[in-house]
DNA sequence: TTGTTTGTACAGAAAAAACTGTACAAAACT
DNA sequence: AGTTTTGTACAGTTTTTTCTGTACAAACAA
């Protein structure tokens, strides 16, 4: 077993990268250290051989994985004849970043253009209103300009998101760079 | 003033849609809400200004004004005559978004590009050591096998990030939905 | 110079999040 | 059927983060 303690060192660096970095996922820096070992396992893992490698609680393992496995960063395996829940980090980066920035745009996207809408007809009522004061409608009509401006930036969001998803995206910054058209 | 509450109530709306997704960019709702606040406010704001407005203290408004001004969401301004200091939200989002996601990522692709580097290297002396075991080596070529993959992707990534910054990004995703190319 | 004003560093308080251990339901085995 | 195993809900604890108030340095005013 000579060279042991340098192959763990050189895995431990990327390890800690990794669960210093994964704050851009959401994630905190256990559930990364939870997916960096996942990463240099060969086979699948259970959570008690989680709680074994990390020394963490059971408890912990099971929530971090479910984080893990809800922005798609791991997936369930199967191994037959083995009873208990198996998961492994899914090996397609490109495809997580991709799923990662769906996830966390989609919804944002759409609880701001649901506000956006709701505000904006409200707003459109204040100003046909022969009630409201001159001064409130012209108020009305700046926040409208606002509300449309971005309106149509989070449309825009939700275009980029598209191509993502459909890959388009990979027609701008290709997969290997020597492939890099033009 | 008739009509200012539903014009308050349309505003509030969206302050509040803004705190609850601002955690996408690693701020809290309260650096959300005080975005949201100077975004409708037609003049630059003062640090007193949003503690009168937010009724939190100035200590606060200070340290989140800052971490907005780091993401680029927020800028400082200058009005001849006024000693405080002046900051209001910047005006486009387009670039906003760019300018996030540049700051966000640039950080973690070069900390994970420069431990890969390293762990490489040291697989590589680890393989080509006479003294290490036949097991190790095994081993160490299937972590740099690995550790190449995320090496691309993260090459990759640093590759969309000049794709953002340089509005190559527009090409593929243009500004009004119209002007789509194809 | 001296007296204000303004922004922030810092320490402590309050709030939120992460983590653990127990308890238990669901599933798998016998 | 009963027994064992496995994952997670939940309550309580620990840790971290956020927020506040005080104190003070830098900038400005007179």
């Amino acid at each position: 077993m000579e060279g042991k303690e340098a192959l763990d060192k050189a895995r431990e660096r990327i390890i800690e990268t990794i669960a210093q970095n994964i704050h851009l996922y959401g994630l905190t820096s256990s559930a990364g250290r939870q997916f960096g070992t996942m990463f240099f396992h060969n086979e699948p893992m259970t959570l008690d051989e989680m709680t074994e490698e990390l020394g963490m609680s059971k408890t912990s393992m099971s929530t971090s994985v479910r984080a893990l496995s809800d922005l798609k960063l791991v997936e369930r395996a199967w191994k037959r004849g083995v009873r208990k829940d198996l998961y492994q980090v899914k090996d397609d980066w490109y495809q997580s970043f991709i799923d990662l920035f769906s996830i966390k745009w989609r919804r944002s996207i759409s609880l701001h253009s649901t506000a956006i809408k709701k505000s904006l007809s409200e707003l459109e009522s204040l100003v046909e209103d022969p009630e409201t004061s001159e001064e409130v409608k012209e108020l009305a009509q700046q926040d409208a300009a606002r509300l449309e401006y971005i309106r149509d930036y989070f449309e825009w969001l939700d275009r980029l998101v598209d191509a993502f998803e459909n890959h388009e995206i990979f027609n701008l910054v290709p997969l290997t760079k020597d492939l890099k058209d033009k």
